[in-house]
DNA sequence: CCAATGGATATGTCTATACATTATCAAAAA
DNA sequence: TTTTTGATAATGTATAGACATATCCATTGG
């Protein structure tokens, strides 16, 4: 057996060898925001490859933002902007369970009707069949987060014969429909009486709201919102620029 | 003047226009998740091109996670993942003038200190020099967020000229002192007699908390806690899973 | 002194080709 | 029947060259 290559590097191929090196550069405070890349020609001899995977390097840079690039002018670093980051919002089962913490679902309620409020016709459409599903997820066995689900009946016809009393309904659909589209809204309410009698909490606390609407194609599949517990739990969003390039291996 | 070509298409690239072509069929569900797409010699000959042009495309949607592909089997819309998805978090100043209100910044309280505290040892190693601010974000007049920030002033030594007194240090910040990384974070807090009496708000409000710490390369530069009125402003983060390609003109 | 012009240059796009890699499928061997 | 083997087909990587496009910069003309 002649080691030929290190099994532990696999070849790397060249451009993500260059895109890499490029990266750790701009991570690192070498190249700093603002300040100029080499050249295409330079890092062809660098490298000693063709322009095309210098062009193939530089270009992915640039498609994930960490680089700006100008004719004639040559590449420099970009002024990162605040907005457009990237965030990580997990099913909630995984991510309890990824926590350490037993995760559990307890059905409240469960009804199919027509679709009659704004919000339900939002979903489903004039007299479309939606079905409403309250509960409870626990963590550790207890409860964590109140979720409020319409689900299309018309997109999602075989989710009236589940039995969601210890399923989350979320990730059964997650699994079940696959969605195209994702809107989530983040935010803050005070606990009412509701919320404090089904999360064990004190009135008035602060629980954290996440609205999600979901599409399939043309057609809308789901619209949830699950309420948190401020205390317990904390919808915790982490997140750093050059996670829109590729991530590492 | 004849029209070779619409002036209000400026030739889009082909690469590009073999993208935009997939994507808006996944959008659109003509291509739903897990179906399989056309093979890169398929899609040579209907665009006429060579099979490079479609490889780019191609491998642009991979490297955005919209597409999978596998040697032998061809390409698959990918089943989308709940996590991992775009937010925009802009800087509070251009989001407030951004919704048409006016945006004002009060400073209440300028200290520069050494560090002691935990969180200020973080941010500027043991006995580094701090700046402390505590100041108002203003939207039309009325108080909408609280901001306690801190700066190294061993990485922007400038911010200690500057006058803060109506001027949002984040904004200044992010145009004077380029940043390599973020780190995020989103929870909920009940209104205390401080926030109640800053923000003019009752007291065990729901609020908004976001915060924030910055690198540029391997320095620390700032560390900041944003609390937001829950009622009148609410941290809305709306994302989609497409945005992940490339944004359209 | 300022404006217009044009050449030089770096990136953008595209081609045609070559070989590497890998999963699939079918035929051959056990 | 099961396993092995090998051909095949798809993507992955890389090359050299060509032309397009935008823009910086110096030279020229007013």
């Amino acid at each position: 057996m002649t080691a030929l290559s290190d099994p532990g590097k696999p070849a790397l191929p060249l451009h993500v060898q260059i895109r890499r090196d490029l990266e750790d550069q701009i991570r690192s405070g070498v190249l700093m925001p603002g300040q100029k890349v080499a050249f295409e020609h330079e890092l062809m001899t660098v490298y000693n490859c063709s322009r095309m995977t210098v062009n193939k390097a530089m270009s992915a840079l640039s498609a994930a933002g960490l680089i700006e690039r100008r004719k004639r002018a040559g590449t420099f670093v970009k002024l990162p902007r605040l907005d457009s980051t990237v965030i990580d919002i997990p099913d909630i089962q995984i991510d309890i369970t990824a926590r350490g913490e037993s995760y559990g679902f307890e059905l409240t309620e469960r009804r199919v009707r027509t679709a009659v409020t704004a919000k339900e016709r939002e979903l489903a459409g004039e007299d479309g069949r939606v079905l409403c599903l309250t509960g409870l997820h626990l963590a550790s066995g207890k409860p964590l987060a109140v979720e409020e689900r319409l689900i299309n009946l018309a997109a999602v016809p075989q989710a009236e014969a589940v039995d969601f009393s210890h399923m989350s309904p979320g990730h059964w659909l997650l699994e079940a429909v696959p969605w195209t589209q994702v809107e989530n809204e983040i935010s803050a309410t005070e606990a009412d009486a509701e919320l404090t009698r089904r999360l064990g909490i004190e009135k008035g606390q602060a629980c954290l709201v996440l609205d999600r609407r979901t599409w399939s194609g043309p057609e809308r599949i789901t619209t949830v919102r699950q309420t948190y517990d401020g205390t317990r739990y904390r919808l915790v969003a982490h997140f750093d620029t050059l996670r829109r390039s590729a991530p590492r291996p």
